[in-house]
DNA sequence: CGTAGCGTTGCGAAAATTGCACCGGTTGGG
DNA sequence: CCCAACCGGTGCAATTTTCGCAACGCTACG
């Protein structure tokens, strides 16, 4: 939008943290550039960039400003959405924070199935741990999160909270396949491949071994649950990972068993937004849509 | 702010209703408005006015858009406060829906306090029944409200409730003067001066009758309660009005007693905002100091 | 002490906005 | 039935705003 122009202008010095940089990044002089955030900075009444021998920083003012930025553009882009939806016709982009394990599956699965129905739809998806999807969130990066665990829970709405046990992984070949729900003491018998310390199943697994007086050693620690799931089929190992990160119907080298609720508390799958914020049409609606799917998984 | 025009030009045709007109108000030429009113529907894809041969009406995408303009200018608002706020300077600008009950006392001298000490913050106070303040919240046109009994509470977000006895006024030389507190029967004995239907106080005189199996037959039925206190000075009658309204340490020629709790339920005297939304610093501050003197008043 | 980076400014060129005159259409009254 | 009074929309020239170029002064760093 072209009255929006002063203040991507104003967000383009942000990022690129000079005047210099950040008129090649869009495609102006470093003079002209100068000027209009000169220009606003009077109409504005006070100047929001502190003005370094380096370049510029946002002072307090200008970090308020940005709050409203950001709001000024996330509220517009919901009023076109709406108004793409007024017409029939479902527009928009959809942003959503997760954890990675929603990435092999569970995303693609219902992203697909939202772009079936509603093919002018974009989407960003962009893996946050369970902190910075909260920040993600409050800053109008994401329109949703999604994900296992996440640590504050101010400014964060609840649409949906799916129980996850933690499964462990191994090879189908070893006897653990036999019983179909673990011990925790099962599988500190094997080598180890945890998460690293950000994670929320790292955290349950703690949170038990405490429980039962014992420690973690692994053997690889990752922050790749990607890594996690394939290092099993290599190693005699025993990795762990939520059932929505798993193709339950999958009869590959790999076989999972839940831990035992007795060590290993379950741990939520939270869907979430911003809390008192109106998404747009598109991301209401495909929030809805995975609240349902969800829902299915929690019966099933 | 100048990146605002547009929105501005968008209003002024809003509320002229025709662009001609609208080009009178705000000194510009109808085909230069004219253009930007069409540059800017390009721009957002999709047209915000109904053509109409005599003139111009926002359509659904239209109504939306304001929504936004709206929200736009008062989050912007509320920024420049806190950036005010910042530098020590407290400025801003306080938009207060009220009931005509707090006009004569209470918010004169809260205003005239606050004022005192924040010469910088100028104020709008705009007399609405208790259906409208709750609109005028929802619209951005109001940052506070201060209502006696409203109507739907949704979207309201109280900060303080002030319960308020109805009292009843007449001449200080009737009999009725020996009685601390006052029995309903006790005025319906009189020629009665009432505030109309749409306000709270008449709403509880209306609950209590009934309660009591008697009817209400005002003689005169008025929507200023300045009517009502000055009418009783010069006919021998009763009017009603909560205390907040009244000058407790006035000694005219116009006494009032409370009416007993048995008869007339006592209402509640509301401050409120916008639910989930944050206001300018200014209003806040204020918001803060109205629960204070309405703390005061619930104690004395 | 030079160099490289930064923000800032004067000035002519380029671009966007505006004003003016005018068109086509609808409404309402003589 | 027509004519005056509105309305929104458009072509074109004037005007205002914005931009690019070159240069300046400043600070940090090697």
């Amino acid at each position: 939008m072209r009255y929006l122009r002063t203040f991507e202008l104003i967000d383009a010095v942000v990022r690129a943290g000079s005047i210099r940089k950040a008129a090649e990044d869009t495609n102006l002089t470093a003079s002209a550039l100068n000027r209009r955030i000169q220009s606003f900075e009077q109409e504005f009444g006070w100047p929001i960039f502190e003005r370094l021998p380096r370049g510029m920083r946002l002072n307090p003012a200008g970090e308020l400003l940005m709050q409203h930025i950001r709001l000024q553009r996330t509220d517009l882009a919901r009023v076109q959405s709406q108004v793409a939806d007024l017409s029939g016709e479902r527009r928009g982009h959809i942003s959503i924070a997760c954890s990675q394990a929603l990435l092999p599956y569970f995303l693609p699965e219902q992203i697909a199935l939202y772009r079936a129905a509603h093919p002018g739809v974009t989407f960003s998806v962009n893996v946050r741990d369970r902190a910075q999807a909260e920040r993600d969130l409050a800053s109008y990066s994401s329109d949703l999160a999604l994900v296992f665990e996440p640590v504050h829970l101010v400014e964060f709405d609840v649409l949906y909270a799916l129980p996850q046990t933690v499964h462990a992984l191994f090879q189908r070949t070893e006897p653990l396949v036999e019983k179909p729900v673990l011990r925790l003491r099962d599988c500190l018998n094997y080598k180890l491949v945890l998460p690293s310390a950000a994670y929320g199943v790292r955290h349950l697994l703690e949170l038990g071994a405490t429980r039962r007086g014992r420690t973690l050693s692994p053997m690889v620690e990752t922050e790749s649950f990607e890594l996690i799931r394939h290092y099993v089929t290599r190693e005699n190992a025993v990795g762990f990972q939520i059932p929505i990160g798993l193709n339950v119907g999958a009869t590959d080298a790999i076989a999972h068993r839940p831990l035992s609720g007795k060590d290993v508390p379950p741990g939520r799958l939270l869907l979430g937004q911003m809390k008192g914020r109106s998404l747009p049409v598109a991301s209401s609606k495909f929030g809805q849509q995975l609240v349902a799917a969800l829902e299915a998984r929690a019966e099933g």
